[in-house]
This record gives C-alpha cells, structure tokens and sequence, in this order.
DNA sequence: GTGAAAGCGCTAACAT
DNA sequence: ATGTTAGCGCTTTCAC
C-alpha cells in the first residue's frame, strides 16, 4: 500500500491549500458535516476535483473513534457453492446500505485456514466479523470478543463461544422432507449425509429419525449412510443401497451436492422414475432435471441478511445477551419427492 | 472502525514497555526482519502474547510506503453466477500467497455500481484493481493509473483506457462450436445471444458468422436473435424460432444462462432430441441434463489466475505497454450437440 | 462556522 | 543489532 508512484497524490493539506481553507474544513466537508458555509464548499470542491483528490479511508479509519464503522469481515466455505454465494450477496447488500466494506474469504472447511484468515481480519481492525466455522472450537476469538470486535455466526453454532448465530431450520426441514416421503407411501427410506461432526449433519440427521419414529417406523441401519463428504461418495452409497436384498423405496439426501450424487446414482441403476428423493437444500436447474427434484430450499439470502443486521446491531452498541435465530426451510415439490412407493411395500 | 471498546486494544508501545526494548524493535519482530537477536525476539513475543498484542494493519498501511502491497480490490459482475464465482477463487488464491488481502464486491451489470465501487476501492488505496466492467468507458480511471494504481481487466476489455487484458477466445470458441454443428449436418443453425453492446457477445457473434460463411452456408436474419438478457428471453426466442415455417435444426447459445432458457424452450416444444444445441460457457449439471448439454466451456480458473499474476506483476513495477492476453476454450462434447441434422435438410 | 495543535499506531530515515 | 525522531493523512479537541 502506498506506493509512492508518479505523482504523488493529493492529500487534505493540498486540498486545503489550493482552496484557502484549513484541512479541518476540507474534513468537514468530504465528511458531509453540514457546519461549513455554502460558499466554502464550494470553494473546497472545486479545489478537490482540480487536484483530482481522493480521500484516504486508510488514514482516516487510522484516526477515527466515533462508532462509525468502515470495514466488516466475511468468512464463508466456497462461493462456488451458491448456498455461501448468496449469503455473501445478501451480508453486500446490507453493508453497502451502511456505506461499509466487505472483506470476503473463502476458508474452503479448514480450520486452519479459519485461524489465519480471521486472525488476518482482526489485525485489519474490522469492525466485526461474520463467520461460517469450519474448525469445532471457536474459543480462540473470545479475547478479541472482550475486544469490543463482534462475531455473528452463519450456518453452524460456534462452540465454545457465546455469540449471536443464524441457522437453518435442519431438524424440522429434515423431518418435512422426510414425512413428506412418508405421505406418499414409503418406509423404507434411506438417509444419505455428511458427517456428524458437522453440526447441521446432525440436525437433519435428527429431523429423519424424527419423522421415522413419529410413523412407528423402525430404523434401519443398513439404509442410513452419514459419511459422505462428496458427490462421488453419495453416488455410490446410493447405489450400495439399491443393491440390497431390500432396498429402500425413497432417499432423503441431507446436503445438496450429495442430492446430486444420488441422482447419479440413481440413474445408473435406472431407478429414478421409481425410488423417491428428497434433497435437503436447493440447487440451481433442480427443476430441469428428470424427474425434477424436490427439495427441502433453505433461504440463504434471508440468512445473510439477518447475520447482518445483528452485526450491525452489535456494532451499534447492542448489548443483550447472544442469541440463536433460526431460518425456516421450504418444501418445493418438483417430481422427484411425489413418487409412489409401489403397492406391496405399504 | 476503532471503536475503542472495553479494554482498549494494546499497541506496539505496550508491547515494547512490557518487553523492554523500543516500538521499532517489536516492528521489526512483526515484520520478520532478521536483524533482531534471538533473545530480544523471544521477550517480545512474550510480551505480545501475554498482552494479546495483534499488530494493526491499518496504522501499518499508512505508514509504509516500500512496494510491498496488501491489499488489492476486485469487482465482478455475480458472485452467483459460477464464472465469476471461480475467477473469484483464482484470484484470491494469487492473492494469498502474496499475503495480500482481496476486497471483492459484485456490480451487477450497473455501470453506476462500478464508478462507485472503484472509487471506494481507491479512497481504501488499495495496491492494484482487477475489474470485469460493466460500462463502456473506462476512461475516469486514467487519473487513478497515472497516480500508479494498475488496473487489469477481465472478460471484457476497457474502453478509453489502455490496460492489461485477459480475454477468453470467445469468436473462435464461437467458430468452433458452430462447426461442430455444421460436422454434424446442419446448415440451418439458429443463434442466441446477448445485445451487442457487450463485447463478448460480439466476438461469438462473428465467430458463428465465420464459421457459417466458411462452410458457404447463407446467413438467415431470421434465425439470429441478438438481444437476448435473461433466460426467459431465450426461451421464448427459441420457442418462436421452432415455431416458423424452416425452423431451424440446430441452436447455437452465446451464454450460459441462454443456453438454460434455450434447453427450457426446446423441452417446451418437445425437440430436445431432435434439435441439436451448443452453448457457449459451461455450467454445472450441464451433464445430467437430458440431453447431456455439448458446450464450448471457458476457463474461469486460468482467466482469474493470469489475471491476478499481472496484476501483481505491475504492481511489482513492471512498466511494459499493456497487453491482451486470450485463454483458449473448450469443446466439451455431451450429446446434445452431436444429434445429426435430418437428411432432407443437408 | 472555522482553525491550530495534538495524536491515532505504525514505519522510514537516520543515528548509535 | 538496537534506538530516536519525525511523519504518514486524517480526525479529535479545543480554541476563537
């Protein structure tokens, strides 16, 4: 940063000079402080955009100490994924409307890279931070909490730190989707997900088991995978199952990108006009799909946003004790999910 | 920013009290200078870790004025929209391993959004600016480069302003998509594509002329449809295009979300078997459509890497003339575009 | 309403 | 190898 190239820029003082005014004025004026004389203004416009001056944010930030914020951190899994892209739109849009800036990173599930890039964000001094955790203990940022920086939390819970945190509805969307499946006849569901060390995993895990028992129907282990990280894995978990002496009569598969691999799967056993599926999470051309799939939508948009506001809210002096909101889902029926089980399965 | 909170954040002073030694001491030990003897470095990372000491970015940017850079501003059009989603990616892994911190935000196609947004880029003084403009002047940055701030630009090339540029090879990729539809018999192929204000859209625009006029086929206004923004405009283009009295045999879409509304407007008229369709980016699940989509996919990744590299080469204080780098595409055959035109109509 | 002086937290330039 | 002094560009504080 400040690389003295060229010409060097203009600073306040220059403004100031050229205008015949003291810097301060030239401050007020860049700073819309509305005490200074119409013909000032004037004055100190002109003289800026002769000079072609741009303030430096980077300064002024240096010396500012009223609460106004300038700069909030975001630390979200991958934008390529188009849940966490649209939390990062939504968390833009509410910044912009504050006139602040958002730093953006993608920490791609790594804890350390959790560690770094906070760490990164906290010695840029910004004004508080948004987090989708990666790592199982968030402990490390309690001291800059009592700081005075604020953490809101997006997706998953911190552990081992109080903080405002946004989720989706998991259990209950879970328990929807499956109990949707119910609804068309089936009981032999399986369940695909991710591992149960990431907490939503278990949630939805939760909801399935949920509408299970409230149907009195039994578990069945040999129809629940929870290991699956990849597309790949689901697509093969999928096909496992349908290879069993009894296979299921519907999925539920509990993330979005492995609702794709039990597509995959499904269609390489040319099974997906018969077997059921519901996905936890919507996804883009779900609905262009054959069948298309029904999905239990989560509303990452209005996620990012509430994250947001909190933060904001926080960092406007909020301080009531951290709280939890939850998000709800959405059941879109598209085809997939409204497959009969056949007859003699009832 | 600085809002001083509950116990008011240690600085270096703090530091070197407790450590015993000068602030410029802990500077150095903060920045890795080597100059420092082990004793002397050992009390100081004592002191800071018994104070919790995070060194202020902020106040360090001011101050420094040797090139080494740390942050840099980057401005797409979507994050949503996986292309730029994975420029994204790119260059923020560039950027980190240069320690560089990236400042991202989307502007939407408003070439308000990208005047405001730049100047906020440079009121942060930012080391460098990567943008995908969306206006079609860039000429109000000619001040910022004089005042040594580089700009790159990627997708499309500025206007009014030299600057270094990293395109894909959008008429060839055109050229060659349209020929693969012509290999495979057809010489009624209608076009789908963006107004031509944008400049990508123009170049496959040629490219399709090209590669028509190549294989001695006429040009029928009638099948080219240029003004096309939204899927719901493809759809409906290519809905009426089946509808004349010689259709088409083969729709060649000059964008990625054109490609979907076209694959939506021949599923509609029940052709998606009979009409053969290219498109010209890839996107995801492009695969488990049926039929499978063939594309001419662009590299976002290598677009986005080379990008940030000569960015960080100018920054670095290369002077050389601007130059306009190109990044080859792709023909990624699925299925679609391999159905065969009708005999009657070759 | 406007200005002068001091200072934010750090680093450059120059000692020692 | 370490310290001292000055100053980055702005805003605060307080004076007028």
């Amino acid at each position: 940063m400040q690389r003295d190239q060229n010409p060097k820029r203009p600073t306040m003082g220059d403004v100031a000079a050229l205008a015949g005014v003291s810097r301060k004025t030239v401050s007020r004026v860049f700073n819309s402080e509305a005490t200074v004389g119409e013909d000032l203004v004037a004055k100190v416009r002109l003289a800026a955009s002769q000079l072609n001056y741009k303030m430096n944010l980077v300064a002024s930030d240096l010396r500012r100490s009223n609460g106004r914020p300038s700069t909030i951190g975001l630390l979200i899994q991958d934008v390529s994924n188009e849940f966490f892209a649209n939390i990062f739109r939504a968390v833009e849009d509410v910044a912009e409307s504050y006139g602040v800036t958002v730093l953006a990173s993608n920490i791609d599930e790594d804890a350390e890279r959790e560690h770094r890039l906070t760490s990164q964000l906290v010695e840029r001094r910004v004004d508080g931070l948004i987090i989708v955790p990666s790592g199982n203990d968030q402990s490390y940022l309690a001291h800059e909490q009592r700081s005075g920086t604020p953490f809101v939390f997006l997706d998953r819970p911190p552990q081992l730190l109080r903080a405002d945190t946004v989720l989706s509805d998991n259990e209950e969307g879970s328990f929807l989707g499956v109990r949707h499946l119910i609804e068309h006849g089936h009981r032999r569901i399986g369940f695909v997900g991710e591992p149960p060390a990431y907490s939503p995993a278990r949630q939805r895990y939760r909801g399935y088991l949920r509408a299970l028992q409230t149907s009195n129907i039994p578990i069945e282990t040999q129809l629940i995978s929870r290991d699956l990280t990849t597309e790949d894995d689901a697509q093969q978990a999928v096909i496992e199952m349908m290879s069993r002496s009894v296979p299921p009569t519907a999925i539920f598969a509990a993330q979005n990108r492995l609702t794709i691999g039990a597509v995959k799967g499904l269609r390489e056993v040319s099974m997906e006009y018969s077997i059921a599926l519901v996905g936890f999470d919507d996804f883009q051309l779900a609905y262009l799909l054959q069948p298309a799939v029904t999905v239990i939508a989560q509303d990452p948009l209005a996620i990012g946003k509430l994250g947001a506001e909190l933060l904001f809210r926080r960092i406007q002096g909020d301080a009531s004790p951290a709280n939890t909101h939850i998000v709800s889902t959405l059941l879109i029926t598209r085809g997939s999910g409204e497959i009969m089980a056949p007859p003699a399965h009832r």
